[in-house]
DNA sequence: GCCGTTTTCGGCCCGACTGTTTTCAGTCG
């Protein structure tokens, strides 16, 4: 049993108790374990064989639910659920997805026309009878019809990338008609707290006059249906599908909208009760003591108010950064401006599509000092990998480079594959002549966890591996990580000296951020890399960089915010013999925000 | 079901919008 399907039992036994009428308050615990139980880096499974003390060690875990984790590893199953599902048929959890069908509503349904399943709520809404019910009416029948035929298609939500493509043009066609009526527009969400994928756009507008700001937003032409249309929020869906909704607030309580709508909501959540116990009031419109609004047109005031410093949108996932802001030991972020190269990135040579001149110009063109050409090895045949004398001609056209060039270094560099066992694809006496060596997993990321962990741990010990390139092998909505023991994987990189890459390539986004903030527990310094196929890639920089703020890395955890010699020498070809010195055991992920 | 400068009980975030009502429940974020 992997943490993801720990998390889906957890989150069914909170859907099905919420349709039985359960104690909202016993939802919500199901519903922040599945999501403490989703985020966790490491296998759970491990974590529970040493007793149910690691496991309460987590938030919102107590003694019950560690008990139940420990069932659920070992026997597969939980009894509860069981029990749930014996009670109320398992499709009817389908029937939540509907939009406008929540748990009062599905157990209406249950209870009086025995609707159990999509397949019976659709011949319910052809004979009329969902008509008949309390509360029912034209408008909610009408909705749920449109709702079950979409629920066929799979909703996936947005790469960040493609989000980013939405926002941009929207912004541009709001500013463009603002006429100085725009003081404010950001769009909030998990956009800006920059997640790998975004599941809606929520823009957020202040001004004088937001109402024609509004209006302005309903005639954009990308619109294909008005959701919602209020005095302060309208909801649309773009013919690409993507939702959108607009708010409009008053200056006066812009700071305290964008906190609210960038979330996260567990974020918001632990700030709220912050407030709380400081006898204030935050909600989006300010944070109030009794009716009287102290703060609320910036961020920065109402995080002051509680007595916070100001924290980044990518650390608010109520992972520890509120108490980091409280003692002012928030990370100080790595940004996009401090890096100085691209560690990985392919030519024509193998399966990119320009040349190494083009690569390297366009990498000039962006002001850095270096980059690695990485083009694949032999072993991946399908994208031409390069044969030792493929790789060696490669590197004299890269000397003659940068013999003629200054300014910007071009290293000898390959992304070599790793083999069954954890060989490597190219013989170790030409890897130690290349400047720095990514070494990277593309076949059998389906294989067991021991067989994966093996592979990446004896490639992160190799004598002449400097990073271990997308090392959970993720494509974002088309294939999982790869099953694999990453504390391990981790610990060996740090002993070793060995780099994880952010691969910054929007369909991976690989390290993940929550196994990234954990690999720093253990002293691991990381690679950001673009994965470029072209020159226009390089800019997916910017999202490498998304993924190492979200990990709560600092330029101090990153190598390529050095300049060249710098880091260079502290990596294991940089040195003649090297000490791998036995780093502490992870604990909970709490601290590293 | 969790949690604790309110600590083993009694709390647990908050408001907008919709549809169906005629004062509000349910859903959603």
């Amino acid at each position: 049993m992997q943490n993801p399907d720990i998390a889906r039992l957890f989150d069914e036994v909170a859907d099905l108790l919420e349709i039985q009428s359960a104690n909202p308050f016993r939802v919500r615990a199901y519903r922040t374990a599945a999501r403490t139980v989703r985020d966790f880096p490491e296998p759970l499974s491990d974590v529970a064989q040493q007793g149910t003390r690691g496991l309460t060690e987590l938030p919102g875990i107590g003694e019950d639910l560690a008990g139940k984790i420990r069932t659920i590893v070992k026997t597969g199953s939980l009894p509860l659920h069981r029990q749930l599902v014996r009670k109320v048929p398992s499709g009817v959890l389908d029937l939540l997805r509907i939009p406008g069908l929540g748990p009062k509503r599905v157990k209406l349904l249950l209870a009086k026309l025995k609707i159990r399943s999509a397949a019976d709520l659709r011949r319910a809404l052809a004979g009329g009878r969902v008509r008949t019910l309390k509360g029912f009416g034209p408008k909610l029948v009408a909705k749920i019809r449109a709702g079950l035929g979409q629920a066929e298609r799979v909703e996936r939500r947005l790469l960040l990338h493609e989000a980013e493509a939405y926002a941009t043009a929207l912004l541009k066609y709001l500013r463009q008609g603002g006429h100085g009526d725009i003081a404010g527009l950001a769009v909030a969400g998990s956009y800006r707290r920059r997640k790998e994928t975004v599941g809606d756009l929520d823009v957020l507008v202040t001004g004088r006059d937001t109402q024609r700001v509004m209006r302005r937003f309903l005639t954009y032409p990308d619109i294909a249906e008005v959701v919602a249309r209020g005095a302060t929020r309208a909801t649309v869906k773009l013919t690409g599908g993507v939702q959108v909704d607009l708010r409009a607030v008053a200056p006066a309580a812009y700071g305290a909208a964008l906190l609210y709508f960038t979330g996260s909501k567990a974020h918001n959540i632990e700030l709220r009760t912050l407030a709380q116990d400081r006898h204030l009031k935050l909600n989006e419109y300010g944070l109030f003591s009794g009716t009287r609004r102290v703060a609320g047109r910036t961020e920065e005031a109402v995080y002051a108010r509680l007595r916070l410093d100001w924290i980044p949108p990518e650390l608010r996932e109520a992972r520890g950064e509120i108490a980091l802001a409280q003692a002012h030991r928030l990370p100080s972020l790595v940004t996009l401006a401090a890096v100085r190269g691209d560690l990985q990135m392919h030519t024509l040579a193998s399966d990119g599509r320009a040349t190494l001149p083009e690569m390297a110009d366009a990498a000039r063109a962006l002001g850095y000092d270096y980059i690695a050409i990485t083009d694949h090895s032999r072993r991946v045949t399908m994208a031409h990998g390069l044969d030792p004398a493929r790789l060696r001609d490669q590197w004299q056209e890269i000397d003659a480079w940068n013999a003629a060039h200054r300014g910007l270094t071009v290293l000898k560099s390959v992304e070599v594959d790793i083999l069954e066992g954890g060989a490597l694809d190219l013989p170790d006496e030409l890897l130690a002549e290349a400047d720095y060596v990514v070494a990277s997993l593309h076949y059998g990321l389906d294989r067991p966890e021991r067989v994966i962990t093996r592979q990446l741990v004896t490639a992160a010990r190799h004598r002449w591996v400097d990073a271990i390139g997308h090392p959970t092998g993720r494509l974002l909505g088309t294939r999982p990580p790869c099953r694999c023991d990453f504390e391990a994987v981790a610990r060996a990189a740090a002993e070793a000296g060995c780099l994880l890459e952010l691969n910054g390539h929007p369909d991976r986004m690989d390290l993940p951020d929550t196994l990234a903030a954990a690999a720093k527990t253990y002293g691991v310094r990381f690679a950001l890399a673009t994965d470029s196929h072209q020159p226009a890639h390089l800019s997916f920089m910017r999202y490498a960089v998304d993924l190492a703020r979200r990990a709560g890395l600092e330029a101090g955890d990153i190598v390529n915010t050095l300049p060249l010699a710098q880091w260079r020498a502290a990596l294991k070809r940089g040195k003649r013999t090297w000490n791998p010195t036995r780093l502490p055991r992870l604990r909970a992920l709490q601290t590293t925000a």
